[in-house]
RNA sequence: GGAGAGGUGGCCGAGUGGUUUAAGGCGAUGGUCUUGAAAACCAUUGUACGGUUUCGCCGUACCGCAGGUUCGAAUCCUGUCCUCUCCGCCA
């Protein structure tokens, strides 16, 4: 979520920032809220103002019911004339009539039998008082549900640094990193390899779950294992907290992860109440110090953990319908760090520089993309995505994608920190980068390390996670 | 799954409808004292939103969450979520 301060002081330049994105439907919703967030502001001035007129007028009654020194006759003088003070309105008068500031009061009603009707009138006048006051709570609540509304589908703004242009087409990708193999035969593609292998089965996968779902068996799911072994342990050396997660988490977590409103359709619910399977392990991530306040000793936090991923992939249906390279349940290993404000964009390039370092351990030819503007998604202020190689599909395949929310997560999620010396709060920032996901870093094993007679190559740095293995021959 | 108990500030914990501050304690921070530290003593110490004459001040809301009753709710009622205890089941 933005800064509502920010869109209301500076409106033009939230516009402009928003322009990058090639979005022009959120344009309109930035007047949208400018004119909610006045009218919001505007009724509730309103409210407080009655309201605190109101709690006087309460507590002072309290006060003149409770008095031990005044007599009925004066306490019912002083009820009835507070009853027409306000329904005149005058509250001020009111009130210190009855709290009894105002020393001598001289009324009608001097009789002890007017007590109860005298009360029942000022009674009555609080009520009118309230049911109007309460109108004008209701109000406010409306608008500010709207508002919320219209906020949560705001996307996060590009940092200043990010490239503008509107079309994935125009990622800028680094020159890229390692040997591209000459092969003396033609590559296979990955779902010829796989079944070749004996390592993925495909029909079997669609038998007990329908398309788009497979089987790794024998070395496909061992070397799946070893290379999440092997990322976890590399996250670990690096510093990051390895966390073991559910992988059901509230809808209020989605929310606060922001894949909610906008992608509601992506994720899995599960029938048990407004619950849903883990699209990313970021969600929880993002969520595990969810309305705490930490304080800047504490920081930066670093965390990893492998979970599952579940995507319905409804939006994508017939796109990369071969392989494996686009699943509805596929493995991550996710490095996620909560920083200072001051700290997130190095934190990025080394969180981003760490992910590299995984394709290089592997020996996969790599590339780095700087992901423009228009290419951003919803909640990164900046993104690198890394692409591995694959000589079969001759394609470079995402096993990675690095980004700086900045506290665009962290205001929906309510994470906040107060920094050395201050009494107040600040949100904190937040980034997420796979570290990395399989089974795409799989097919690049596959397809960079097939031999010509059918053998695959294991990659070194996994060969201790495989009983010192050196490679797997077709069945 | 069954039965019961509970949810109050960073933590513990008091608080059965008002008479203007959620008592008290712990911890933390600052100060006094001290060669230094400890102890003792003094002071400060929640969050969000809004207003404002902006190193501050004022107001409103928040006692798990959401509703309701009432002139007025931490307090009464309903729903819901969560935690704990016992029983049952179970990798």
């Amino acid at each position: 979520m933005l800064d509502i301060a920010l869109i209301r002081s500076r409106t033009d330049w939230v516009k402009a920032q928003i322009a990058k994105l090639g979005d022009e439907a959120t344009l309109a919703r930035i007047d949208r809220i400018v004119e909610l967030d006045a009218e919001r502001r505007q009724t509730r001035t309103e409210c407080e103002s009655a309201q605190a007129a109101r709690n006087k007028l309460n507590r002072a009654m309290g006060k003149l019911r409770g008095s031990k020194t005044m007599s009925p006759a004066e306490k019912a003088a002083r009820a009835n004339a507070a009853a027409s003070a306000i329904a005149k309105p005058d509250y001020e008068y009111a009130t210190v009539l009855l709290d009894g500031s105002k020393a001598a009061f001289e009324g009608a009603g001097d009789d002890e039998a007017d007590l109860q009707p005298a009360f029942q009138a000022l009674i009555a006048a609080l009520k009118r008082m309230g049911d109007t006051i309460d109108a004008g709570y209701a109000r406010a609540k409306d608008i500010e549900a709207a508002l919320q509304e219209e906020m949560l589908w705001l996307p996060n703004l590009p940092h200043e640094t990010v490239p503008v242009f509107f079309s994935e087409d125009d990622n800028i990708p680094d020159v890229p990193v390692g040997e591209f193999r000459e092969f003396d035969f033609e590559p296979k593609p990955h779902w010829e390899l796989g079944p070749a292998l004996g390592i993925i089965d495909f029909e079997r996968g669609v038998k007990l779950s329908g398309s788009r779902y497979y089987v790794l068996s024998g070395w496909g799911a061992r070397l799946q294992r070893a290379l999440i072994s092997f990322f976890l342990d590399c996250a670990r050396a690096n510093g990051y907290e390895e966390l073991y997660l559910p992988y059901i988490v509230h809808g209020q977590m989605l929310y606060g992860s922001a894949q909610f409103p906008k992608f509601q359709d992506t994720v899995y619910p599960v029938a048990d109440g407004d619950k849903y399977l883990l699209p990313t392990s970021e969600v929880a991530i993002a969520n595990l110090h969810r309305d705490e306040i930490l304080t800047e000793a504490q920081l930066p936090l670093r965390y990893v953990a492998h979970t599952p991923c579940f995507r319905s992939e409804k939006a994508s249906a017939g796109r990369d319908v071969r392989g494996i390279k686009r699943v509805h349940q596929f493995e991550k290993v996710e490095m996620f760090q909560f920083t200072t404000p001051e700290a997130s964009y190095d934190a990025l390039e080394a969180m981003t520089r760490g992910a590299e370092s995984l394709c290089a351990a592997l020996d996969i030819p790599y590339r780095r993309l700087e992901i423009v503007s228009g290419d951003l998604g919803f909640s990164a202020s900046k993104k690198y995505d890394i692409e591995m190689w694959s000589p079969g599909c001759g394609e470079w395949l995402e096993v990675s994608s690095c980004s700086n929310t900045e506290a665009f997560q962290a205001r929906r999620a309510g994470l906040r920190y107060y920094p050395r010396g201050s009494r107040k709060t600040r949100f904190l920032h937040t980034l997420n980068g796979s570290g990395l996901a399989t089974p795409r870093t799989l097919i690049a094993i596959l397809e960079n390390n097939q031999q010509a007679d059918g053998n695959v190559l294991i990659p070194e740095a996994l060969r201790p996670y495989l009983g010192g293995a050196e490679a797997i021959y077709p069945k």
